[in-house]
DNA sequence: CTGCTATTCTTTAAATCAATTGAATATGGA
DNA sequence: TCCATATTCAATTGATTTAAAGAATAGCAG
């Protein structure tokens, strides 16, 4: 019997490490991220992460048999999604972990970023509390589609292209809030620039639509 | 720019990377869920595991150089503890996912624990709802060290092995709820078995401290 | 049916990883 | 100091994983 249980723990954990293993390439980390953002086909996720098409194919399927991605067929073109929120939260809780643990995400966050305090803004939660009542101009700088498949809720759709050209959309009175694609994404940043220098009140909020879905709340389409 | 952005994200996701490989060997992972259970020495977690005490310190300088466990040291012996709750979390979170996605763990469950809802008991919501107000009789069936490391609330520790004869300590008026290490320890469900024979009502919580944890409850002691 | 596009499969060589063994280090006690 | 214990280190082996590149497949348009 206890020979019995080892087996039990033995088999199991055998199991689990599929799901690890999953887990271990940065490439399909990368990929499981950009799923978690939307449905997306091996073309668009190869130029993504510039890759040979090849390549992320295959790294597409260790995801299928791991049963974390699943697909979808429209005409010669495949689609890839996350298996469910659970992989979603997987991921962010992986990278919340690497965060906190490791010195070197800072580090890098800072010298790419250009911004000392980028991974943890002053006061993120009364930020958060101030886009979820409504009480800021919530911009999404990511381009149209990707606003087209869930944003936060009440947000504007300005790409950073057009927003110079469209600034006059943005309410001068209020604070303005950017968002882009994560905390790591650049996007937003450089919208807050261009906003204060034209006079706005602006900060960068830095979560995506995943971040905000893994935390449980509704994302807006 | 956009090259920037790559090397950023290759930069970032080569970290991120680093927490998935320490997650994609099965005895590490096994060590990881130990772990979550309390500090223990290089020697308890190779006995504990059936595993050479060099194989598993290799294991350990993995998960160290990867920050998920820290040390410390008394005498001649070193202690292994996770490097905090989030890690936890994580290793749940990776299980969870596990049973949600494969099949094959559930088919492990079913063949070794001999029991049809093993994993998932019809109304576990409910169990732990009565375990939290003190409304049942919570048994914690482990040996007495695990049980003086961290334990449900106002649990009574019965090891396993002193159950049939310590059985007049345990009330005869209320339900017995048993748990035990986790879903997939059978000392619970053992003890459950001994409890009916005996004409208790009891029933099997199928979850331990890590899982407890894990949901942001507070441990006794 | 033919050509075209999107994706997957197959093969290769290089890199990495896991388990094993024996030696090395550090601590505490005789 | 010498010995016993607990852990780590180093070197070896075999197995797995990776990226890359070309061949193969599936669906679509003509």
């Amino acid at each position: 019997m206890p020979d019995d249980n080892r087996l039990l723990a033995e088999s199991l954990y055998e199991q689990f490490s599929r799901i690890g293993k999953a887990l271990a390439s940065p490439k399909r980390l990368e990929l499981l991220y950009m799923l978690g953002q939307g449905e997306r086909s091996v073309e668009a996720l190869a130029k993504a992460t510039d890759s040979p098409v090849a390549n992320i194919s295959q790294h597409l399927q260790v995801l299928r048999r791991a049963r974390l991605v699943e697909t979808r067929r429209t005409g010669a073109r495949i689609w890839y999604r996350l298996a469910g929120p659970a992989v979603s939260n997987l991921v962010v809780s992986l990278q919340a972990v690497a965060e906190q643990r490791l010195a070197e995400v800072g580090q890098i966050a800072r010298t790419f970023l250009n911004d000392a305090d980028a991974l943890e803004p002053v006061d993120r939660e009364e930020l958060l509390r101030r886009v979820r009542d409504g009480s800021v101009t919530v911009l999404d700088v990511r381009p149209h589609t990707e606003y087209g498949e869930g944003r936060l809720p009440r947000a504007l759709s300005v790409p950073l292209e057009e927003l110079t050209a469209r600034l006059a959309e943005v309410p001068r009175n209020r604070e303005v809030v950017a968002y882009c694609r994560g905390p790591y994404c650049v996007l937003a940043l450089k919208a807050v620039e261009i906003l204060r220098a034209n006079g706005y009140r602006a900060l960068r909020l830095d979560l995506g639509v995943v971040e905000w879905r893994s935390r449980g709340w509704q994302l807006e389409i």
